[in-house]
DNA sequence: GAAACGAATGAAATCGTTTTCATATTCATA
DNA sequence: TATGAATATGAAAACGATTTCATTCGTTTC
């Protein structure tokens, strides 16, 4: 493996020279550079990345937190993360927290070991005090995920809104008695879009059925399950709001499998925009997130602050949503809704 | 930022000692030992990657190569590998190939600038022989894509088996016309299955028929356009083996939304065995390939491999896939077909 | 013609660890 | 009581880069 020394040594050159040549310094001569040039190339030298970050205090490589990848919504951040940080030039660790508290506050090390210059928080397991002791160490960035507490740079999305445009569509379809589904209960996205719903709701003189919450729905499986506790109900809801399209589509799924008619006889309204809205019979019914945009934002913000190595303000940035309307809310000019 | 220098001085101690406290060496007397500790988290103090990584030559890092991970079958294989490489104590990087072949060999470069021990390539995009001249610099290990040249660990799926159950079972349902889409030409993946494919149809005395060959399909839209071309064609295909799920849930979902029984009209056979099969009406006949365990395979394998120090060892491990019969070839006792 | 300046180069310190080697002490053994 | 091990500690040399500070040599400038 050749170093510098033997690049400095193959040319007669000291260390310095090499080095000036490598990152493009002025005061070497055209002629001394060239020759480094054809040294480098003949050894197959390449600088050491470790000895650099040691010496630089930098390591070029940023940390993601998600809770597991194979959330489509989670695989589209980091697919745009990484795309976005490798323009930067940064590597990307991912990071799966798996919603462990205790998970998520051992990968923070990644920063006090300064093995990556920054962490980009897309979920949050633990309260914001336990993770602030972090920032003297690097740049937090939070995306997606939100803490009003949390006195770092903020990509989010307005899910205020998302909630209350998702569940007013249903609204103006006739709908009164709409289910509520989400995943978890500590999310503050989840929440957002619950007072959003709720909003929604007391616009039209509704007030919020308790027993039409499901907090647990992360998966298509979940959706097929609260599909049955809603027609078990007895006053069933004619219409549901869901935090995600693989639970929209399992619900539908299940729904159509027991002969059920939709939106006639349940309209669902998922999020996220996957591919899989495309795909059920009735098309989903969605609200657009702006991934990329987020993705691209966070890591710009996080490579400024790299910078300028003043990690602790509160900026947020807010991207809108946008509702997609498909068949499963908007069934053939049918309302579904006969309260 | 603490140094391990601090440390030293606070407790009137040499580097050395606390080195050894570090990394529980033996030779360090009890009451020493806590005053170090004591001292550390009164500092605060945890050491720097960087320094280690460079003293140690070993930064503990892995990189996993895919095209994008927005494909189920990556995020899934992302997801296992992740979780896999913490258990041994190893970051994983994400290195989006995007199926081009200069990133693949821009991102090589993190193994020969030392940014990782090793490197686990979950797809290939350039000649082995391109590949090869990095094994100087670390491990290279294959998952899941393979290449016959390549003289180094391999962990694979038995493609071929994957190609011949799934198409034999079309063929025992009477079917004789069978379309073959999978994702690009140069997959040693997609060309293994193509054999078993071949390999099926040869036992029942059918050729393969180039008119039924879609090697473009990788996405849902990719089934969905597949989809009409077959039902363009002058002899319409009455089955068809896909390289993925999302294009067999495609073609499923354009073909009902068309007005065609599945799997009257269209049997339809997928593979990966991801969530989408149980959601489509009929649900998806498919081929499980067991990504959690050659995942976890690939990463006990390079790690030994950066402790061995020996790379260039062909060595093969093949993990059996498994047909799931589901709705999607199988409709209540009918068979579809009417050569 | 001296002073000042700019261009080109190198020696040595530095980043924060770990490891090698040396030294000192204790303790058992012949 | 000398001898050799086992235990405990530290000084200094690595690991491979970058940067600071000199130094040297031309070239301007007054």
């Amino acid at each position: 493996m050749a170093t510098i020394e033997d690049v400095a040594k193959l040319t007669g050159l000291s260390r310095t020279t090499i080095s000036r040549v490598i990152n493009n310094h002025p005061y070497v001569s055209e002629e001394k550079r060239k020759l480094v040039l054809e040294a480098m190339e003949k050894l197959g030298y390449v600088p050491n990345s470790s000895a650099r970050s040691l010496r630089n205090q930098k390591t070029s490589i940023l940390a993601l937190f998600i809770p597991r990848i194979t959330n489509p919504f989670f695989s589209e951040l980091v697919e745009a993360t990484e795309i976005a940080a490798a323009e930067h030039g940064y590597q990307l660790i991912i990071c799966q927290t798996r919603y462990s508290p205790e998970k998520e506050l051992n990968y923070m090390n990644l920063l006090k070991t300064k093995q990556v210059d920054g962490v980009i928080l897309a979920s949050i397991q633990n309260e914001w005090k336990k993770l602030k002791p972090f920032l003297q160490y690097g740049p937090i960035v939070l995306c997606n995920e939100f803490d009003d507490c949390a006195n770092v740079p903020t990509v989010r999305l307005d899910q205020v809104y998302g909630g209350y445009i998702a569940t007013k569509h249903l609204l103006e379809q006739g709908h009164t008695k709409i289910a509520y589904c989400s995943g978890g209960y500590r999310s503050n996205v989840a929440q957002s879009r619950e007072t959003g719903f709720k909003k929604a709701l007391a616009e039209y003189k509704l007030t919020f059925d308790e027993r039409y919450a499901f907090r647990d729905a992360f998966h298509i499986a979940d959706g097929k399950r609260v599909f049955h506790q809603m027609m078990e109900l007895f006053e069933r809801p004619t219409a549901v709001f869901t935090g995600s399209d693989e639970v929209a589509a399992g619900i539908i799924s299940e729904a159509l499998r027991c002969g059920y008619r939709i939106p006639e006889d349940l309209a669902v309204v998922g999020f996220d925009n996957q591919a899989i809205t495309e795909l059920t019979n009735p098309t989903i019914t969605t609200v657009h997130q702006p991934v990329k945009q987020m993705a691209q934002k966070a890591v710009d913000i996080i490579v400024e602050k790299i910078q300028t190595k003043k990690y602790d303000v509160q900026e947020i940035y807010e991207f809108p949503l946008q509702l997609i309307v498909r068949a499963s809310t908007i069934g053939n000019k049918l309302h579904g809704s006969e309260a």
